[in-house]
DNA sequence: AGCTTTCAACTTTTT
DNA sequence: GTTGAAAGCT
């Protein structure tokens, strides 16, 4: 470790801000302090279960879970709390709920719940209306606004009637016991704001927490923080301000500019040696991020050589763009092939294309299928958008909280079962007016006043299957009873028929179908009790029923298992590419107006313009050993080409500049000597 | 007028 | 690849 990491690591009595600059080892310096925090001597001695570790993806999370365990085992790594902000909201939540008016078991909407309800309270069936509601009233959620602050403050009519439709919405959550992923945040906030008892449990529990990412956190994230931690209570916070690419959605930097001032013996910390990429490429970074104003100043630097020059390559339009991005990685593939015979270096898993957004990378996709390259897109629709898992979940979701309704109503009608509108609107009508939930007044005595006998004996039956399934599902622990439940459950319901009655690609049915036993799969192993990769038989603490697994499902969003071991080529966004890295980059469509985006009918601002630059440092110094920066010429637009201007950030890499002039033959000897000498494997995160 | 077809445009995204 | 808008058809 370098002094740095090491002043952070062994800093435990006051509150410490790590400001990691890119590839500077944050990873290690959060899993390294945590195992100091451990240690008997060093003055802090605490208990795993007194740490948490907080990050804002479940992917960070796993990933800094296996690398605390390397360092001090998976007994005590087991009992350390390694989560995201939400899942330490649902603990919150589901540990002390109560005291906010939330039943233990409530359910977690995700955003295509929201959009139905939103669509429904406000009566529309305008997809980009109710979006714009939805955007809105997460931004205001974000900010700690309800909709009654939301309607006084409204500026304009749009957004008094946004403030009315959020309305209707929290009354919505509140009958269905039902949260959005905003409300994680939020009310685990009210809770500890609002009681004492429950705050001064949590202080006492968590002596020491460490928070990455901190430069995404929101301003709700940062009262939350401040509560858990307590006034005189110990945390670090590791982040990079010039890595902030998140403020359109809610995250601020003046959780860091606060800091100092709400924290006076806050101790900061710069980590400004990279061990990630050339002195070329830092260079080219440090160029651009200069000129930002800058919070608090730091250069990185590594000892990794000089490197090659960041190739600037001008496309003329964008499938030239496509050809030249694959070109250039074939001929980067075979003079690695060809000095480091037997290596791994030419392996396709080292390149990468990033881009601005996602459509972009279509035209990527047709180069490298000509091209015979393997790769994948990642973004886009995850595994949990397809409406195969989504059916499914609705299913779970129900079995967890029976009275969130949107579930109820996707369940009951997936696969078909002879229940159709007229009874659903009906029984939708009777549980209004009574104030029950639906599945509440599927029992309900006098429903035979508003339904015929057959009816009744239809959702009788689809109850009468919940209640059974519910009933398994608790008392089914580890993955092979829960696999056993779990198929013996889409048998009875048919789900297999119902995808095949369905589609009218059979190809497709059984894509689908697939997917579902992947699915099952999953949840499966989150039940425990099987054989852990390792060898390790996972202890008996860590079985979980089918039903505890459930509870968390909506939260989880990628499957993320073995992503990273695909030997392909990599397509993906900018702001997905944050926290990767890749040997050989390319920056792709670095135009104005894409990259700084902006609309040619508005003029950027300058904070805008500074998050865009950011996005580009991010990009920059994603790369390894290589990185190409590609600029169209000529843009499509309609049928006929446009000029395009190549982007401002650009120039400001200033490349050619600051290098070392030498022979050209002396060079290359040197490159391959440095390329040589290069450590092998991931270095920090 | 209301429907269909065609054509172009497309922020960024986790939980 | 999907969606929204505009032109064209009945």
């Amino acid at each position: 470790m370098n002094p740095a990491q090491m002043t952070a690591v062994q800093h435990l009595d006051t509150p410490c801000l790590v400001l990691a600059g890119a590839g500077s080892g944050k990873t290690r310096v959060i899993t390294h302090k945590i195992a100091r925090l451990l240690q008997p001597g060093h003055g802090a001695d605490l208990a795993p279960s007194q740490i948490g570790a907080i990050t804002f993806t479940n992917k960070a999370a796993a990933e800094m879970r296996d690398r605390v365990k390397a360092l001090i085992g998976a007994k005590a790594a087991a009992k350390l709390l390694v989560c995201t902000f939400h899942s330490l909201g649902v603990r919150l939540l589901r540990e002390d709920g109560e005291a906010v008016g939330l039943k233990q078991k409530f359910s977690i909407l995700d955003s295509d719940d929201v959009l139905s309800i939103l669509r429904d309270a406000g009566s529309t069936t305008d997809a980009k209306l109710a979006r714009s509601w939805q955007w809105q009233i997460s931004l205001w959620k974000n900010q700690g606004l309800t909709s009654g602050h939301a309607l006084s403050d409204a500026a304009t009519d749009d957004e008094a009637l946004t403030a009315r439709v959020m309305a209707l919405y929290e009354e919505r959550l509140l009958a269905y016991q039902a949260v959005d992923f905003d409300d994680l945040i939020g009310l685990p906030l009210k809770l500890l704001a609002e009681h004492e008892h429950v705050r001064t449990k949590w202080q006492r529990q968590l002596r020491h927490v460490l928070v990455d990412e901190y430069q995404d956190t929101n301003a709700t994230q940062y009262e939350l923080l401040k509560l858990l931690v307590g006034p005189d209570g110990v945390f670090t916070a590791v982040g990079d301000d010039d890595q902030s690419i998140y403020g359109w959605r809610g995250a601020t930097l003046d959780n860091l500019k606060r800091l100092p001032q709400d924290y006076p013996n806050l101790k900061v910390i710069p980590l400004e040696q990279n061990y990630r990429s050339t002195s070329a490429i830092l260079r080219a970074a440090n160029n651009v991020i200069q000129l930002n104003p800058k919070l608090f100043p730091k250069t990185l630097w590594s000892d990794l050589g000089e490197g090659e020059p960041v190739k600037l390559m001008e496309c003329d339009n964008e499938e030239h763009e496509a050809e030249r991005t694959v070109a250039h990685f074939q001929l980067v593939r075979n003079r690695l092939l060809h000095d480091f015979p037997g290596t791994d270096k030419g392996d396709w898993r080292h390149f990468a294309i990033l881009y601005r957004a996602n459509h972009q990378a279509r035209i990527f996709e047709q180069a490298l299928r000509k091209a015979n390259i393997p790769y994948k897109v990642s973004g886009g629709q995850s595994f949990f958008d397809r409406a195969e898992i989504k059916d499914l979940c609705a299913w779970l979701r129900l079995l967890v909280n029976n009275d969130d309704d949107p579930a109820f109503l996707r369940a009951i009608t997936t696969p078909k079962r002879g229940i159709g509108h007229q009874t659903l609107g009906k029984l939708g009508e009777f549980s209004a007016k009574w104030k029950v939930s639906l599945y509440e007044a599927l029992f309900a005595e006098s429903l035979s006043t508003a339904l015929p006998d057959r009816a009744i004996d239809g959702l009788h039956e689809f109850g009468r299957c919940l209640n059974d399934l519910e009933y398994r599902a608790r008392h089914t622990q580890g993955s092979e009873d829960a696999k056993a439940l779990l198929m013996a459950w889409l048998k009875d319901i048919g789900y297999e028929q119902h995808l095949l009655d369905n589609e009218d690609n059979e190809k497709v049915a059984a894509a689908r179908w697939s997917n579902v036993l992947d699915f099952v799969d999953w949840i499966a192993k989150r039940c425990g009790g099987d054989i852990d990769p390792d060898g390790a038989m996972t202890t008996e603490s860590e079985r979980r029923s089918v039903l505890d697994v459930a509870q968390t499902v909506s939260l989880i969003t990628s499957l993320a298992e073995r992503e990273g071991e695909q030997n392909v080529v990599t397509l993906t966004t900018l702001h997905a590419s944050k926290g990767l890295e890749w040997p050989h980059v390319v920056l792709a469509g670095v135009n104005e107006g894409v990259l700084p985006f902006n609309r040619e009918d508005t003029e950027p601002t300058p904070q805008h313009i500074e998050e865009e630059r950011r996005l580009m440092y991010v990009g920059i110094t994603r790369a390894r050993e290589t990185l190409g920066v590609s600029v169209l010429k000529r843009r499509k637009k309609g049928r006929e080409y446009i000029q395009a201007t190549p982007s401002r950030f650009v120039a400001e890499m200033k490349l050619g500049e600051g290098g070392p002039r030498e022979d050209p033959r002396e060079k290359l000897r040197r490159l391959r000597e440095e390329l040589a000498a290069r450590p092998r494997g991931p270095v920090g995160g």
